[in-house]
DNA sequence: GTTCTTACA
DNA sequence: TGTAAGCA
């Protein structure tokens, strides 16, 4: 793992990542703001945005069109570390369809949820959605 | 001219 | 989330 992915490499200014997310730089703040994302500073105080943060910005921008708020993306966002399955993130990253996304995420948090050692309880899955 | 932060609606 | 003020 010597070589470090170029995705973290390029930076691009806000305005960029504007155009290629069709996201306002308020929405672009506002998720780093709360630890969605993670670009880097120049000197001055201007974000630098890599491929990954473009590509992360994306898929925040899919699960917030589905009714998902911040924590529950964080979750799905998180779930290489953490949480909910496997399965869940190989079938997330490749190419299904809205609807079968939406009903695999909310399985499998229900699942992970009703195991009773994980973090999410029946009562907390209102918070992450909101239809 | 662009981006940044803070803050209010 | 949009927008405005005041800076760098």
């Amino acid at each position: 793992m010597v070589a470090m992915d170029r995705k973290e490499l390029p930076l691009f200014s806000i305005s960029i990542v504007t155009s290629l997310t069709e996201l306002t730089p308020r929405q672009i703040r506002y998720y780093e703001e709360k630890g969605l994302i993670a670009p880097t500073r120049s000197k001055g105080k201007q974000r630098l945005f890599s491929f990954y943060d473009v590509d992360r910005l994306l898929e925040i921008k899919k699960l917030k069109d589905k009714g998902v708020n911040i924590a529950g993306i964080k979750e799905v966002l998180g779930m290489e570390k953490k949480g909910i399955s496997e399965r869940a993130i190989e079938s997330y990253r490749k190419d299904l369809t809205e609807d079968e996304l939406h009903r695999l995420l909310r399985s499998e948090l229900m699942e992970s949820g009703y195991v009773n050692h994980s973090s999410i309880n029946r009562g907390d899955l209102s918070r992450f959605y909101h239809p």
